[in-house]
DNA sequence: ACTTCACTCGACACGGTGTTGAGTAATTCG
DNA sequence: CGAATTACTCAACACCGTGTCGAGTGAAGT
């Protein structure tokens, strides 16, 4: 939208700011959020510590913008996705997971850093929310075609199930991005989370005692 | 251990200890962990704050300490479960669960305080991961046991379906308790939580297209 | 009686946050 | 072209919460 400096003696507003949030980002990598000071993502991008106030209100904005821009790459490339699970629901499923896996890996430091503010940031927690809401929307609206066209069980309601299997691997990629014990053994996530979305999703209890 | 104070000018050191955790808990159903500063819980406690550190090192070593009690609380009940998954292994996995859904919204403040200073705090990380581990390593052995006594088909490794389905309650309850969206209906928890995991484990894809 | 031990707190130093107010360099406008 | 405006910058300050230090106090043990 902006024209923007056409060769100024000192770098422009916008690649400030875009200094702050690679700073940010690097500094993420090595180091926990909270320990980050303003002062540091500051000097990262060589501005004092009130110049920063100038582009972001907070460190937890600064987050915010980081986290955003991953939430779109999700969405991005999941909604460019084939929506053909009558052939082969197991592979459509886990095309859409391994979506995430990917997105997460790659901007681990971004969304452990995420998850840990947002019980404490209501931006961060409701942008979150927002983009799990969506997928959740999603999943139980794919549940109920599923269930409509005979392919899946009627079970509890769908809109539970999606809401529990979200969490499950929003949950299941943290403690695999954080190296937490417990977690699901490196390399094996996407294997492992597609079996428990397809078994509860289409499974049926085998009655023979 | 100690024979402590028989008729005290000042209230006795266990007294006062007592009384942070309890004046702790007591803030913390209203108010966020992050919020709270230390000289409130002296203050609570009817201390000042230098003396509150003669007692806890931290604030974090004072939710550490209430931790501790809800995850025994846990254990022992958790423990004094009879182990009979043979008859109807959907009601014993019901029983667990159930367990840990009570424990978790009797102390709802300490549980999601926990969770939220996990991130950040060593300990309380630690002393979590412990006991999930612990579950999770219970929980594999009855999956394995289902499956050597033919109840349970043989899919992926025991242990990588019980840590995620522990983490999935861990996401879910916590989703609950702080009415978070997306979660599951609210009293549904329980009927949802089995159902996945009663799926997983002993459910078989229906091959009828 | 004096020593020791358990406990208590006033006062301080420190580190991080957010704001204020004064300044400078490009840009726009008459 | 010169003046006003806009965009940006930072030194200095006020504030708040943390953790520590060192001097006390009173009960219990010897």
């Amino acid at each position: 939208m902006a024209e923007r400096s056409r060769r100024a003696s000192r770098p422009s507003g916008d690649d400030r700011q875009e200094a702050i949030l690679v700073t940010t980002e690097a500094l993420l990598q090595s180091r926990d959020f909270d320990s980050l000071s303003i002062d540091e993502l500051a000097k990262g991008a060589g501005i004092s510590r009130p110049t920063f106030y100038f582009y972001f209100a907070s460190k937890e904005a600064v987050l915010l913008a980081l986290l955003d821009r991953v939430i779109r790459q999700v969405e991005e490339r999941v909604g460019a996705l084939p929506r053909e699970f009558e052939a082969d629901p197991a592979s459509a499923w886990r095309r859409s997971i391994a979506v995430f896996i990917e997105v997460f890996s790659e901007h681990r430091a971004v969304a452990t850093a995420a998850m840990s503010v947002r019980s404490r940031n209501a931006e961060v927690h409701d942008l979150w929310s927002r983009s799990m809401l969506s997928w959740v929307d999603y999943t139980a609206e794919v549940i109920e075609a599923e269930r409509a066209r005979g392919a899946a069980p009627d079970g509890i309601q769908a809109r539970d199930l999606a809401a529990s299997l979200n969490l499950m691997n929003e949950r299941v990629l943290l403690a695999a991005a954080t190296g937490e014990h417990p977690a699901v053994t490196a390399g094996a996530e996407l294997d492992v989370l597609v079996a428990v979305w397809v078994q509860s999703i289409y499974g049926v209890i085998s009655t023979s005692k």
